[in-house]
Parts: C-alpha cells; sequence; structure tokens
RNA sequence: GGGCGAUUAGCUCAGUUGGUUAGAGCGCAUGCUUGACAUGCAUGAGGUCACAGGUUCGAAUCCUGUAUCGCCCA
C-alpha cells in the first residue's frame, strides 16, 4: 500500500468497477424484501450544490445499507425539465444571438431547448456519480420523456373527466418578467418598506369639500377601481352607500359597497375596489356583481384601460400618478407601512395579481387521503414535527393553478373548435371534433412541472402500463428531501399517489436540514458563500465530502458548515488507510480466534465490536445519520486505533507466535467488520481497502457483501465478552492514563524508561493487573511495580486512579508545590462531588421515592468517590508531612 | 397575527423514555520526527446548559413566561 491515500484515482476507479459490474442495477424479479427509493429529481438546468451532496449522501447511505441487508434496492435517479428555469437559460441564449422564441416558433424553440438539453443538461446526474451514488443508471428518468409524458396526458385527461380540472378566470399569480402564472406556493412574500398612500375621491354631486379618503398600497391599481367599500357595521359610513364616487383622473363613477371583508381598522375604514388586480376585491366584485377591468398588459406595463398612463411600467406609472393626485390635491398623505409583498421564485420580480384564464385543479377532494395516511400512519414524517406542518397545509389546501404561458413543458391536451364552441380533452391530436368540426386548435398553455413530478414515485416505473417495477417498487420506502418542498412536491405526491395508485408513494418521509454557511446563512450564489461539492471533493475526496456533511448534520436540524470542516473526513480517511496498512505490515492473517488468548484489551474489543454494530444498525434503522458516523468514528478511532493497535504492538512485536497470530486474527475480524459498517458512509475508501487488505473472495464487492451482525451469544459467551470486564480495562486504562500524566506534567523525555508503583484498589484488580503488567508497561513505557504495601519514602509524585495509587518516586523531580496545588485541586472537586452526593442520599425523600437502583448506583459512586478523598487527602498529607521534614 | 425550530466549551454542534462526575470535532496550551499515521501521538486548560418562575426526591432534559436569532403559513 501507498504511504499516503490518494482518493481521486481510487473513487474513479471503483465507481467505474460498480457500474462494469452492475451493482446498481436493480432487478423487480430478485429475491429478497422490495426496499425502494426514488431521487428528488434536481432540475436538468442544475448544478450539483452542498445541500443535493447532503440530500444524496443520506439516500446513498440508505440504499447501500439496505442493498447489504439483503433487499431488494433500488434508487431511481432522474432530473426534471423545469419549465420556467430551463426556458430561461435557453432564451438568454437567443437574446445573445439577437431573436427570441417568438421570433422563432414554437416548434422550433422546443426543438433548440431540446438540443440544449441534450447538450448541456443532465450535469448534476454526471455529478453525483462523482459522489459515489449507487443510482440504478438505466433506469434513470425525465419528466419529459416519452413515458412520463404518457402518464402526465393520462392524469390530466382521468382529473379532466373527474371533473376535478376546470378552467376559469381567476386572480393568479403573475410573474411579468417571465410573463407566465404562478402557483401559490411558487410566491415568496417577503416583508418590505413600503408606503400607504391615502387618496382623496370626489363624491358625485357633493360640495366641492364633499369626498371620501381611500388608502391603498398600490394606487396605479387605481384606474382599475370599479367601486369603494365600506363595512356594513362601520358606523362612519352608514350614510355612504347610495352616492356616487368620482375615480380621479379617469372620471368613471363608482358604486359604494358595504362588505364585511373591509376592516374598519385599516387606513380609513374604505377601500378601493379592484377585481381584476387583487384576489380579496376579486371576491367581493363576484359577490356584488361588479365587471372587473384590467388595466395592464402581461409585462407589467399599463395598457390602453390606464388612460394617460398606457405604455408606462407599472412601477413609473405608481410614481407619476402619485405626482399628478399631489398636483391635483388629492394625495392626502403617505405614511410608511411595512407589509408582505409577492415575489417570484425564480425571477424574484414583484408578482402582480391578475385576472387570467387558467387551469385548476380541485385539490380538496384528492387531499382526503393524502390527510387520513397521516392520521392512520401510513405515512411517517421524520422528524415527526412535520406532521402538523404537512396536515396544516392540506386542511387549507386552496385549488392548483397548473397552466404556465411557457411553450417548454408537457402541452396542455385540450383542444378547441371555436366554429362549434366545443372544448374536449384528448390523448391523440385530433382532426376532428366530437361534433364534426374541423377548425382545431390546441390550449396554447403548458403544464405546472410539478404536474410531472408529482407522479415521480410511479411515472419513474412507467405507470400508467403495469410493469414489474411498478409491482415491486411502488410504494417506494424512504423519501429523503429537505422541507422546503414539503407543499410543492411531497404533499401532491401523496395526493396523486393515492388518487392514480391508491396507496402511499412513500412510508417515510425523512426531511433533513438546510446547509448553511458559518454564519449560518443560506448559502447563494449571490452571497459568494457557497461550496461546490466538486471542489471539496478534489481537495478532499467524496468519502471526506460525505462523512463531514453526515457527521456535522443532526436529524432535520440545519447544518453551518465551512470549507475547514472538510479536513475531518479526510483526516478520518487518513487514519483508517494508516491502520489498514499497519495491519498489512504484519503479514498476512491466517489465524482463527483463539478463546484461550484472549486478553482483556482482546475482549474488550470485541466488546466493543459487538455494541458498535449494534448501535450503528440501531442509528441508521432510526435516521440517526450522525450518530451512526459517530459510533464508528469512535470505534475505529479510538477503540480500535488508540487503544487495541497500541496495545497489540506488544504481542505482534513478541516472540510468541500462537499469540501473534491470534492478536493479528482479533485485528482483522474487528477491521473487516467496521469496513463493512462503514461502507455506505464512505464508499470508496472502505471498498479499496477491502480489496487490498485481501477481504474479497473472487471477485466479491464491499457493496455487495453483507450487513454485520452483532456477535451471536453463544460466542459472546465462548469468548468472555461480558460487561463486567469494563470496570477492568477502565481501571487500567486510567492507570496508564495517570502514569502518562506524571510523565507529561514532570516534562520526561518519551524515551526515558519510568519507574512507577501502584498500590492497586484491591487484591483482585491487583492480580488482573499483574497478569498484564506488560502491556501495561510497554503504554507508559516504564516498569510498573505492583506493591499493594507501598508507602513512599519521601514526597514522591503521585496520582489517584481507578486502579488506585500511582506513584512515580523518581528522585530529586518533586515539586512539592505543584504537587499540592494538583491534589488539591483534584481533591475539591472529588469533595463537589461528595458534597452533591451526600445531599441526595441524606434526602429521605429521595431515598423513599427513587428507583433501587438510582439509589444503589448513587451508592456505588459516592463509595468510589469517598474513597478517591480519602486517597487525595492520604497524598496530600504525605507531601506536607515531607515538605516539613 | 398563527405555527415551528434554535439558544450547552472560543467556534460548529451531540446529549433519545428526567437519574452521566454534561460529551465530540475543530481551535487553544505543553511535550513529542515514539518502527501505521505530524492529515499524527500523549497530556492538559476551557461550561451558572439564554433568562425568570414552576413541577419533581432529582431538570440541560418536562411545564409556563421573557429575550434574542432563524424558518414556515396567513
Amino acid at each position: 500500500m501507498e504511504k499516503n491515500y490518494d482518493p481521486t484515482p481510487v473513487e474513479e476507479k471503483w465507481y467505474a468497477a460498480w457500474e462494469a459490474a452492475g451493482c446498481f442495477a436493480g432487478d423487480p424479479e430478485a429475491e429478497g424484501e422490495p426496499y425502494s427509493i426514488v431521487i428528488p429529481p434536481p432540475n436538468v438546468t442544475g448544478r450539483l450544490h452542498i445541500g443535493h451532496a447532503l440530500n444524496n449522501s443520506i439516500q446513498d447511505i440508505l440504499i447501500r445499507w439496505k442493498r447489504m441487508q439483503g433487499f431488494n434496492a433500488v434508487w431511481i435517479p432522474g432530473t426534471d425539465h423545469a419549465g420556467i428555469a430551463t426556458q430561461s437559460v435557453v432564451e438568454r441564449q437567443l437574446r445573445e444571438e439577437g431573436t427570441t422564441r417568438r421570433e422563432m416558433g414554437r416548434e422550433a424553440f422546443v426543438k433548440r431547448v431540446w438540443e440544449w438539453k441534450e447538450e448541456y443538461g443532465g450535469t448534476i446526474i454526471r455529478q453525483l456519480r462523482k459522489m459515489g451514488c449507487s443510482c440504478d443508471w438505466e433506469r434513470e428518468r425525465f419528466t419529459m420523456d416519452e413515458g412520463l409524458s404518457e402518464a402526465v396526458k393520462e392524469v390530466f385527461i382521468r382529473l379532466y373527466e373527474q371533473e376535478l380540472i376546470y378552467q376559469g378566470d381567476y386572480i393568479i399569480n403573475w410573474s411579468p418578467a417571465l410573463q407566465t402564472a404562478l402557483s401559490d406556493d411558487e410566491v415568496e412574500h417577503e416583508e418590505v418598506n413600503g408606503k400607504l398612500y391615502h387618496i382623496r375621491y370626489p363624491v358625485e354631486g357633493g360640495s366641492e369639500d364633499e369626498h371620501i379618503i381611500v388608502a391603498t398600497t398600490r394606487p396605479e391599481t387605481l384606474m382599475g377601481d370599479v367601486a369603494v367599500a365600506v363595512n356594513p357595521r362601520d358606523p362612519r359610513y352608514k350614510d355612504l352607500p347610495g352616492k356616487k364616487i368620482i375615480l380621479p383622473v379617469i372620471g368613471r363613477e363608482l358604486k359604494v359597497i358595504q362588505d364585511d371583508f373591509v376592516d374598519p381598522e385599516f387606513g380609513t375604514g374604505i377601500v378601493k375596489v379592484t377585481p381584476a388586480h387583487d384576489p380579496n376585491d376579486f371576491e367581493m366584485g363576484q359577490r356584488h356583481n361588479l365587471t372587473p377591468i384590467n388595466v395592464m398588459h402581461p409585462d407589467g406595463t399599463m395598457n390602453e384601460a390606464a388612460g394617460p398612463y398606457e405604455g408606462m411600467d407599472r412601477f413609473d406609472c405608481r410614481k407619476q400618478l402619485v405626482a399628478d393626485l399631489e398636483a391635483k390635491g388629492l394625495l392626502m398623505k403617505i405614511e410608511n407601512h411595512v407589509h408582505k409583498v409577492g415575489h417570484c421564485y425564480r425571477s424574484g420580480c414583484v408578482i402582480e395579481p391578475r385576472l387570467s384564464r387558467q387551469w385548476f385543479v380541485k385539490m380538496k377532494p384528492l387531499a382526503r387521503k393524502a390527510i387520513q395516511a397521516v392520521k392512520d400512519g401510513d405515512l411517517e414524517f421524520v422528524p415527526e414535527r412535520w406532521n402538523k406542518v404537512y396536515l396544516n397545509w392540506l386542511d387549507n389546501i386552496r385549488d392548483w393553478c397548473i397552466s404556465r404561458q411557457l411553450w417548454w413543458g408537457h402541452r396542455i391536451p385540450i383542444y378547441y373548435a371555436d366554429s362549434t364552441g366545443e372544448v374536449w380533452a384528448a390523448r391523440e391530436t385530433p382532426t376532428v371534433s366530437p361534433k364534426g368540426a374541423t377548425d382545431i386548435r390546441q390550449d396554447e398553455d403548458v403544464l405546472d412541472t410539478w404536474f410531472s413530478s408529482w407522479l415521480w414515485p410511479f411515472s419513474v416505473h412507467g405507470w400508467p402500463e403495469k410493469t414489474p417495477a411498478l409491482d415491486t417498487w411502488y410504494p417506494s420506502s424512504t423519501l429523503a428531501t429537505a422541507p422546503d418542498i414539503i407543499f410543492f412536491w411531497v404533499a401532491r405526491m401523496v395526493m396523486a399517489g393515492y388518487a392514480f395508485m391508491d396507496d402511499v408513494p412513500f412510508k417515510t418521509v425523512y426531511l433533513h436540514g438546510v446547509v448553511r454557511d458559518k454564519e449560518g446563512r443560506k448559502q447563494s450564489k449571490s452571497l459568494g458563500n457557497s461550496i461546490d461539492p466538486l471542489e471539496i471533493i478534489r481537495e478532499f475526496s467524496a468519502d471526506a465530502l460525505r462523512f463531514s456533511l453526515i457527521t456535522l448534520n443532526a436529524t432535520g436540524q440545519d447544518v453551518r458548515i465551512g470549507e475547514n470542516d472538510f479536513e475531518m473526513g479526510r483526516n478520518y480517511s487518513t487514519k483508517i488507510w494508516n491502520a489498514a496498512r499497519f495491519l498489512e505490515m504484519q503479514g498476512a492473517s491466517e489465524g482463527e480466534i483463539v478463546p484461550e488468548c484472549l486478553g482483556s484489551d482482546d475482549r474488550h474489543l470485541l466488546l466493543r465490536l459487538h455494541q458498535t454494530i449494534r448501535e450503528a444498525t440501531e442509528h441508521l434503522d432510526r435516521f440517526r445519520f450522525n450518530d451512526y458516523s459517530h459510533t464508528l468514528y469512535a470505534f475505529i478511532w479510538h477503540d480500535y486505533c488508540d487503544w487495541y493497535v497500541e496495545y497489540a504492538k506488544g504481542p505482534l512485536n513478541g516472540d510468541d507466535e500462537v499469540r501473534k497470530r491470534h492478536t493479528l486474527a482479533v485485528m482483522h475480524f474487528a477491521f473487516r467488520s467496521a469496513l463493512k459498517l462503514l461502507h455506505p458512509l464512505m464508499p470508496f475508501i472502505t471498498e479499496e481497502l477491502w480489496e487490498a487488505m485481501g477481504y474479497r473472495e473472487e471477485d466479491a464487492f464491499l457493496m455487495k457483501s453483507a450487513w454485520p451482525k452483532p456477535i451471536d451469544p453463544k460466542t459472546r459467551d465462548a469468548w468472555g465478552l461480558k460487561n463486567d470486564l469494563i470496570p477492568f480495562v477502565e481501571a487500567k486504562r486510567d492507570l496508564i492514563r495517570a502514569a502518562r500524566q506524571l510523565r507529561a506534567d514532570y516534562n520526561l523525555k518519551p524515551s526515558q524508561e519510568i519507574d512507577f508503583i501502584v498500590r492497586p484498589a484491591s487484591a483482585a484488580l491487583g492480580k488482573g493487573l499483574k497478569a498484564e503488567i506488560e502491556s501495561v508497561n510497554r503504554l507508559v513505557r516504564g516498569n510498573v511495580t505492583l506493591d499493594a504495601n507501598y508507602k513512599p519514602e519521601g514526597a514522591a509524585p503521585g496520582l489517584v486512579s481507578k486502579a488506585g495509587y500511582v506513584f512515580m518516586p523518581a528522585d530529586g523531580l518533586i515539586d512539592v508545590d505543584a504537587e499540592k496545588q494538583r491534589i488539591g485541586k483534584q481533591l475539591k472537586e472529588v469533595e463537589g462531588h461528595i458534597n452533591r452526593g451526600n445531599a441526595r442520599l441524606n434526602n429521605e425523600a429521595f431515598i423513599s421515592k427513587a428507583p433501587e437502583e438510582v439509589i444503589a448506583q448513587q451508592r456505588e459512586q459516592q463509595d468510589g468517590l469517598i474513597e478517591k478523598a480519602e486517597k487525595l487527602r492520604a497524598l496530600l498529607k504525605s507531601l506536607t508531612t515531607d515538605a516539613k521534614e
């Protein structure tokens, strides 16, 4: 093995080998309980960011682990066509070429987008391979593929036929920048410092002074006013209904209506009613039979209804209008006003509520089963708290606007025959209408991208066809995603799952946190604070990227991460690499574990391995990925490397061949299992070492090997793996630590062999230590003498350990003051604990109410502490006495 | 306005059903080219668990309130 681990070629090599050997490919006919994951399909325009890296690390851990456990596992990858984003990218290109999509025409444009997709799209999919993701690439899907497009069409038509899809004129969220409608969920509400304009509207036929005052944040919609409204219970405006109000600038007459919606507290208690530009006004308009007036073009400029402002941009119009009103003395005041304004999640422009004819899905009927699924426990969120968020959204669900004024996407399969006024849905492009008309045109709009991704869990398997894959892998097992798409995607998939498959699309939704920068900000291109996972892979390795992300991310919590954090993963890789190198240097392992040869260190390691297997599995079962990672980190680094390997150097360098072989057998047994346990998290280095250590049998990959099981009770018995060996090993290690501390405190050279004298805490302990004193001597670099009756002649540096007194009676070394200070400090600490313990044990209520084990444990602890305090006092006394002499 | 989350070592965070002498990694200090590893080893310093009440024999953990920060919904 090389001295230094060079991950790049290793990672490339194994990924290619796995793929070539078909390790990722799922087979619906294969044995084993099905386990499947569908990837949250990233945008086809997307590039891998750190959030994807976390998301996909989690999925890969799950799928590799389940595969090793013998499940019939598959991970379906793919991308979505991202209507708005993709169309924008290509339109930008066209602009640079001096043309536009309209000039080009629909067909040519769509062709152009496909070309773009073939050439540049799906970068992210290639990047996932670098991360080691074990997706079944033969099953890769794209939402615009023929099959998935069929599914979209089928779903649209079924819902249309069930009258769950309808067309209507409603206020929708309009993005003037993109010139398309958006769903409610695609609008982000941001708090802005706006203004509240108080505008005077004259009363017709009244005196010069008779007027009302209307408060609005969007004066530019004034030209679209068709009424003013007051609350019927507002005493101030009892006499207003029946009067006519004159709309400034335009001069139109406005009715006064009464409506409960009006909040008497807001502004003056009189609001303008602009049904074409505000959702609440629209509803009021419907209640009062008002005809809406639209004053804007789709691009956000004012139209002919805006009179003198025609052609102006909506915000320029606002300024101009305000200036004009002021000039006419109609502007009473301007207040600062903080309010939430909708912004387009793609372009960032201010959303214009706009009356428009769009297609909608009726959601209430679909939501019912999706709600029940969580209530009945057929679907669970991890962490649980998301249940509430999900249910709350579904309880208040509103209809989904699914039409988009784009060209890139699934075109709505609705046809019109204008001569007959027919509107119908059809799977194939018709040439004749049902009534025989031939002037047929298809709806111009396409469907929201989410209208295809909500079908993802079954459309990827070929639905509406009944395929073996669908049969085996639907419903999928776990969905791993970030909570920001719980409404967009997760909830809608559940609805679609029930509507078309009559079952949940997945059983568990694991929601992980957001990856933030060190300051807690979301990573974003514009802030320049984003970490590029590929650069991390180049600099540290994919394993390091995965390790650090997972280790730092607790269940469902956001994670703050900086570039340096990936050193942790790299260092861990290096550690494992060197541990393997050490093993390799010991030569081949032919030996078996010999129960008679097992010393306390061997047993301790094997017991820890047993616990680690159990814990790691349990943590994965409960989606505690960081705990899983920490468990293995501690086992390999601390138990295996720090303690066991250091211990093993004794027997390995000794002359006893049987012990040597046996020790090596223990090491390989532990290391081999550790590689397996670590594989889902760090697939590359583990596979590499699996081969380097000679663990491969024929061409069997580690990734295809079986997940370790805890050591069975019979073997544990034969090996003497009992919990009671832990106190002994702890005492032994505490002795070693104490001796090292004495050395360190007195600045003794590591090369210098030191004599220590230990007065064992008990005879049994002394006996046990005596049997293993060689290993202790090696680890403290000295000679330990066990002497139950030892009393230092003069003042000697000493410590109290769990194993008993540890003295270092080296001549002339003692610094009495420093010793006293150190021991005094220790004593104070111990006394503090004793006081707390006493307070508890002397409390009658504690004795009568606490469970017996707790009391027993407390007593035992207290005895230990008291004993320790006594020893410390004795030490202190010996120092004092000596100093006086 | 409603809901959710966070507040624990200098930093980033664990701490599961209440009982540990409150942990990890990084950083810091001291010493070390130790026959795997300086991407390392050994040793050490560092905490009123945001604050105020309460429940309890016992609270970082449960309840109520307050403060600060963040997210979601209206």
